[in-house]
This record gives C-alpha cells, sequence and structure tokens, in this order.
RNA sequence: GGCGGUGUAGCUCAGAUGGCUAGAGCAUGCGGUUCAUACCCGCAGUGUCACUGGUUCGAUUCCAGUCACCGCCA
C-alpha cells in the first residue's frame, strides 16, 4: 500500500479566441473541485486544463488585426489563465496546443497511425462556406443551404485529405462500453452514444490543405492536421505519452475527461477510437455535463445575456460563485443561472447557516471560556449521535463524489452545519453559561467546535479560500487544502486551542439595497453595445440583381412540416400560377399571421428540396441574423399579384 | 419518423423491486429562543404524485395507450 493510487482529470482546452464566460468556468471549478478533493483523499492527482490554439477562426482573427496567430493566441490565452487564478483554480499543467511538446505528440501519432494503415489519403466533399472558409455539416446548415454563421450560401467542394479509419474500430469502442457502464456519464449521455455507435461511424477526415495554421501533416506539407484531431491529443501529450513514459503509464490508466454536453462525440467516440488505435485503453469516464441558461434565457452574445465570470466573482466573491454553480444544479443537468438565486444562496446557506454558526460558536467560546477552548469532558448521547453524522457525512460526500455529484456532497454537508446549528437550540449554552455548568458547556463548544473543524475540511474543494478563513478562525495551524481526511476526524481536535474570531465570513446581502442597486444600474445608460462591423457585399452591377427576379405574392396557404421547428411550407398566389415554397420563418410567425399577407418573392431560384419537400423560390425578410427579430417585405399599396419589382 | 427521457407541494426537485399519515430546500403563516449576520430552532400546511384504461387484496410506484415538454438520431 505504498503506492498511492492516482487520479487524472482534465477540462476540455478552451478555444482561445472565446471570451471566458460561465460555461468555462463551470467546467473548470467542478474539475477544481474534484481534483482538491481527491489530492485531501491521498490521491496522486494531475489536472489538466489549457487551450486550443489552432484552426481557422484564429487565423481569420489575428489576421484582421494584422497578428500573426501565434502572437494573438499568445495575447488572448492570458484571458483563461487569468481567469483561474480568480478563481481559485489548482491545475497542475496548462498545455497549449501550439507547445512543441504538442506538436511532436501530434505528428507522431499521425505518423504511427499512418505506418500502421490506419490514415489513408482520400477526397474530402462537402459543403463550404467560402467567405468563412469552412465546411459546413447538413445539420447545422441554415435552409437552402446557407452558412450558419455567415447566412451565404454554400457550395459544393472537394478538396485532398487524409482519413482516420473510425469505422473500423466502433465495434471495439462499443464492445468496450458494453463493459463498461461508466465510460460515459451521466447514464442519458451513455445511452445517446451507444445507440449512436449501433448506427455506425464514418471514417474521419483529419487533415486541411484550406488553411496553413495547424499542425503539419508529418511527410506532406500541404495538409495540416484538422484541428479536432490536433486538440484531442493534447490529454495525452500532457500526461507524457511522448516524453515520459513513467508519468503515462501512472496517471492514463485513472483518466477521466469533463466536457460541455455539446462535444461528446468528439471525446465519447472518436477520440476512444484514436486511442484504441493506438493502443491505448479509453478513458475511465467522460463526464458531460449540463448548459447554464441566463434568468431563463438561452446565453448568447447576441442576446447580450453571456456571464462574465470575473464579474461575478469581483463582485460576489470566488467562494460564492463556485458554490452557486456547484450547489444549485445536478452536474448532469441543465440549470439556470441568476444573480437572484445567486444572493439567495450566499443570503441562506453561506450567510445564515455556516457562516453564523461559526461566527455564534466562537463568540460563545470568547464569551464563556476567554477564546480558549476547555479541556474536553466526556460526551453524553447527544454527542454521540453527532459524530455518527460526522462520519455518514464523511462517507456521503465520498459517495457522491465518486458520480460527480456536487450537488448532493455540498447537501450532505449541509445537512452537517444545520445539525449544529439545531444542537446549539437543544443544548442552550447562555443557559448553562448562567447556571455555572461549566463541564457540560465544556462538552458544547467543543462539539461544535468540532463540527466546524470537520465542515472547514469537507468545504475546502469547493471552496477553498473561506475553509481558510474559517481554520484560521479556529485557531488552527497549517491549512485545510493540506489536511487528510484520516488526520481530521471526529474527536481529533487539539485541547486548549486559542480561537480567532474574526472578521463575518458572508456578510448578508440586504434584498432591497441589492434590487435598489440592480436597478439603478440598469436604468444607467447601458454601456454603448459593440456595433457588429456591418459586412458588406462585393460590388454587383445591374444586370446581375436585375437577374434575379422577384414578384409580389400572396399567401394562400400555411402548411406545418412535421420534421422542422423552422420551416413552413407556404402556397403563395401569384396571380398568373400559385406556388409552394418553403421558408424558415416559422420561429417568427403563426400560420393566422401569415394567412393572406402579400409578399415579395424570388421566382426564378433554382427549386430546392427541404425536409423533403420542393420549395421554388423564396420570400424576402429582413433580419438581424440572430434569430430574434424578422420581418417579411410587403407592398404598402395595393398592386395586382404577380407585379414585377425592379 | 426511430430510439431514449421527463411530467410529484407556489418554485426547484427527491422518492419507492407496488402497501403504514408521499418527502427536502426555498418562499408563506404561527410559535420558541437571544450565543449569533433581524440569525437559529420548532410547528403548520396545501398536492386528483400529467390523463385514460389494465394487472393486483391494494398503484403515485408495474403494464398499455393518450397528451405535453426535452435530448439524440434520420
Amino acid at each position: 500500500m505504498n503506492e498511492r493510487s492516482s487520479y487524472y482529470l482534465t477540462t476540455p482546452i478552451y478555444y482561445v479566441n472565446d471570451i471566458p464566460h460561465i460555461g468555462h468556468a463551470y467546467t473548470t471549478i467542478a474539475a477544481d473541485a474534484m481534483c482538491r478533493y481527491k489530492r485531501m483523499r491521498g490521491y496522486d492527482v494531475f489536472f489538466l486544463t489549457g487551450t486550443d490554439e489552432h484552426g481557422q477562426k484564429i487565423q481569420q482573427s489575428a489576421a484582421a488585426k494584422g497578428l500573426t496567430p501565434r502572437e494573438l493566441a499568445d495575447r488572448t490565452v492570458v484571458n483563461f489563465q487569468e481567469l483561474w487564478k480568480a478563481l481559485d483554480i489548482s491545475n497542475d499543467d496548462f498545455i497549449r496546443t501550439t507547445e512543441e511538446r504538442h506538436h511532436r505528440t501530434v505528428q507522431a501519432i499521425f505518423k504511427k497511425l499512418m505506418d500502421q494503415g490506419d490514415i489513408y489519403k482520400g477526397k474530402y466533399e462537402g459543403w463550404y462556406c467560402v467567405p468563412c472558409e469552412t465546411y459546413v455539416p447538413e445539420s447545422a446548415m441554415g435552409e437552402d443551404r446557407t452558412c450558419p454563421d455567415c447566412k451565404r450560401p454554400l457550395q459544393m467542394m472537394e478538396e485532398e485529405s487524409y482519413f482516420f479509419k473510425a469505422s473500423k474500430y466502433t465495434g471495439m469502442l462499443l464492445d468496450y462500453y458494453r463493459k463498461n457502464l461508466k465510460g460515459v456519464m451521466p447514464k442519458s449521455r451513455y445511452n445517446e452514444i451507444v445507440s449512436f455507435l449501433e448506427g455506425g461511424v464514418r471514417d474521419q477526415s483529419i487533415s486541411r490543405t484550406t488553411l496553413k495554421w495547424g499542425i503539419p501533416v508529418p511527410g506532406d506539407d500541404a495538409h495540416v492536421v484538422y484541428v479536432w484531431f490536433d486538440a484531442l491529443i493534447n490529454y495525452v501529450t500532457a500526461c507524457g505519452y511522448l516524453d515520459d513514459r513513467v508519468k503515462f503509464e501512472k496517471f492514463w490508466p485513472e483518466a477521466r475527461h469533463l466536457v460541455g454536453k455539446d462535444i461528446i462525440r468528439f471525446h465519447c467516440v472518436i477520440w476512444p477510437i484514436m486511442l484504441l488505435a493506438l493502443g491505448v485503453a479509453p478513458p475511465v469516464s467522460v463526464f458531460a455535463h449540463g448548459w447554464w441558461t441566463v434568468e431563463g434565457e438561452k446565453m448568447s452574445k447576441s442576446r447580450g445575456n453571456v456571464v462574465d465570470p470575473f464579474d461575478m466573482a469581483a463582485r460576489y466573491g470566488t467562494d460564492p460563485f463556485r458554490y452557486f454553480l456547484l450547489r444549485e444544479v445536478p452536474f448532469g443537468l441543465d440549470g439556470d443561472f441568476s444573480e437572484a438565486a445567486l444572493v439567495g444562496r450566499i443570503n441562506s446557506d453561506l450567510a445564515n447557516d455556516l457562516g453564523n454558526l461559526l461566527n455564534r460558536t466562537l463568540q460563545m467560546v470568547d464569551n464563556f471560556f476567554g477564546g480558549t477552548l476547555p479541556p474536553v469532558e466526556k460526551a453524553g448521547p447527544l454527542e454521540e449521535e453527532i459524530a455518527r453524522l460526522a462520519d455518514e457525512t464523511l462517507a456521503e460526500v465520498d459517495a457522491r463524489m465518486e458520480d460527480f455529484a456536487f450537488d448532493e456532497a455540498l447537501k450532505a454537508i449541509w445537512a452537517f452545519v444545520s445539525r449544529g446549528n439545531k444542537y446549539i437550540d437543544e443544548t442552550m449554552p447562555w443557559t448553562l453559561a448562567r447556571e455555572e455548568k461549566g463541564a457540560e458547556l465544556g462538552v458544547v463548544l467543543n462539539t461544535l467546535y468540532d463540527v466546524l473543524r470537520l465542515s472547514a475540511m469537507l468545504l475546502a474543494p469547493f471552496m477553498p479560500g473561506t475553509a481558510a478563513r474559517m481554520w484560521d478562525q479556529l485557531g488552527l495551524s497549517g491549512a485545510p487544502a493540506d489536511m487528510r481526511y484520516e488526520d481530521v476526524k471526529w474527536g481529533g481536535r487539539e485541547p486548549g486551542v486559542k480561537v480567532r474570531k474574526g472578521k463575518v465570513l458572508f456578510p448578508r446581502i440586504d434584498l432591497a439595497e441589492w434590487r435598489k442597486a440592480r436597478e439603478a444600474e440598469s436604468k444607467a445608460p447601458a454601456p454603448a453595445k459593440e456595433q457588429p462591423a456591418i459586412e458588406h457585399e462585393p460590388t454587383v452591377g445591374i444586370d446581375a440583381f436585375r437577374a434575379i427576379e422577384l414578384r409580389v405574392a400572396q399567401i394562400v396557404e400555411v402548411g406545418e412540416i412535421k420534421k422542422s421547428k423552422k420551416l413552413y411550407r407556404l402556397t403563395v398566389d401569384l396571380g398568373y400560377e400559385r406556388r409552394t415554397i418553403v421558408s424558415g420563418i416559422k420561429e417568427f410567425f403563426t400560420p393566422e399571421e401569415l394567412l393572406n399577407k402579400r409578399i415579395i418573392v424570388v421566382v426564378n431560384l433554382q427549386p430546392a428540396t427541404l425536409c423533403g419537400v420542393e420549395s421554388n423560390g423564396m420570400l424576402l425578410a429582413a433580419g438581424d441574423g440572430t434569430h430574434t427579430a424578422l420581418s417579411l417585405l410587403t407592398p404598402d399599396r395595393d398592386i395586382p399579384l404577380g407585379s414585377r419589382v425592379s
């Protein structure tokens, strides 16, 4: 038993071009809490996070700013590194995909797979957005085969590409998952992945010739390794796959990945298949957590409701923010973030229950014993019950953490804290003091002291700063984070310790004032919303415009298309004929609103089939491109159907 | 269209291989207490456990169907 168990946990590597938001913070805070917990349980922990720095978007933003991609990455990587500092993240390594160690690893892996025949050269075909320089899969396309980002029409393109024989390993991976029920967590995601695998996996295109910013394919400089293939490998790079086999052998068999639910396909299908091909075991678990909405709405840049984790930590404190994210919602489910809910948690859980328990206990040690904890007297049945609860709480937290159920672990800790508050009511120490029952009073305060000491230790993974402050006020030496569970068991308190009551742990937030402040804030002139630069299309001649035949039509029938949330099947009357057009405006209009509307239709558009319905033309509408508003173009006075627009 | 999931107190959710008065937190009302951050403790609740049928001595829990919402796939 000399050898300590190891534990390896990763966050995704974040795209360095993104502005850090609550989602990034969530994954990383969860990973941090888990790793801190495991360290306190005596594990040798390797905790990895980092940034994904290659790819099209970086190359473009860099060009737009007149920087090299590397310069851009060097500047923006700091956003994440600073955030992790602000959020008390204890990662052991921070990997950047632009690092030399990573390049070597990716190339070595590419070469190995190539040599063993799992990578072959072929042709990649797909719908391509020229301005964005990316392929768009069918599933992500807008209607009429347009780019989801820029809304412009896509083109069928073909290029030479290297392919990874993912299909070959599908069955092997399926077998692996059938034997490893926790290979994907939670269970609902596991089922999804298994049923996806049962449908088979296609060989994956893993190189691009259309961009330069990436890792060159060994022996073929015309190609760059596709970002996903590159990015996933970070997990083994940092673990010493190429450079440190001892480290790799030690940590890789205990690897677990935390990911958002949007990227499980890569992590639970492609990545394990890559590993199987390399003869390496897939990770023990990939846990897909949920997403946060904000005040009930989807978070998005265009809504302007992106939660800034720096701001939240600065305003409400790092620990309350961490606590809220982990406590509010089960880790696998979606949750809603609101400042009101955060304030509620701060007041009821942190201030009233925990902070106040520490405060009132230390106050009593001061009042009744001049700040020095009296020697322990024999405990009664009530104290034994609490000691039992302490043991049960440790066991419960342990079990819950095993399943990444941070919320349940915290609930268990709070049940213990609440027991402390109730115990004060049951024993009424102030009465004991008045009646000069010093021995009994000593027992009570020692018991409370131990509840707090244990709570501090249990909370250390979740709220490291708070735990340290509690430790300090309790007059203990060292730091709770350095403690091992075995060291801090019930009853192990040092006798005669001198407490140091300090500042209140969490001041209550006055709701009336808080609301007033928020109102004032929202009334204050909103910071001028960054106006996105309008991008213009290239100038066209009048002939090009005239080539588009626009006519007035009337909607005479609005049909649902069962498969689609976005599309209506419209029958429009052009006066001289009726035709069917399929239009993606369902999110914005009810059928009643549309019926009999006079609109403008492009009549000479090439027919297209959408969701199985042929569309002959399209209607004109103005929108801001963000799915929040749309307005139909309509003639402003009566004019015969079929009139030409020019 | 296929597969899977969910529908329980005002809100967020837990729960039982079917059986004693269906639970927790928050919010609400009342009472207690004063060591404490107007905090803590106790009590009180309200629920056709989505709908309809079936199995059973008995179903909210099992089965079938319906409706609503969600996820993945096509």
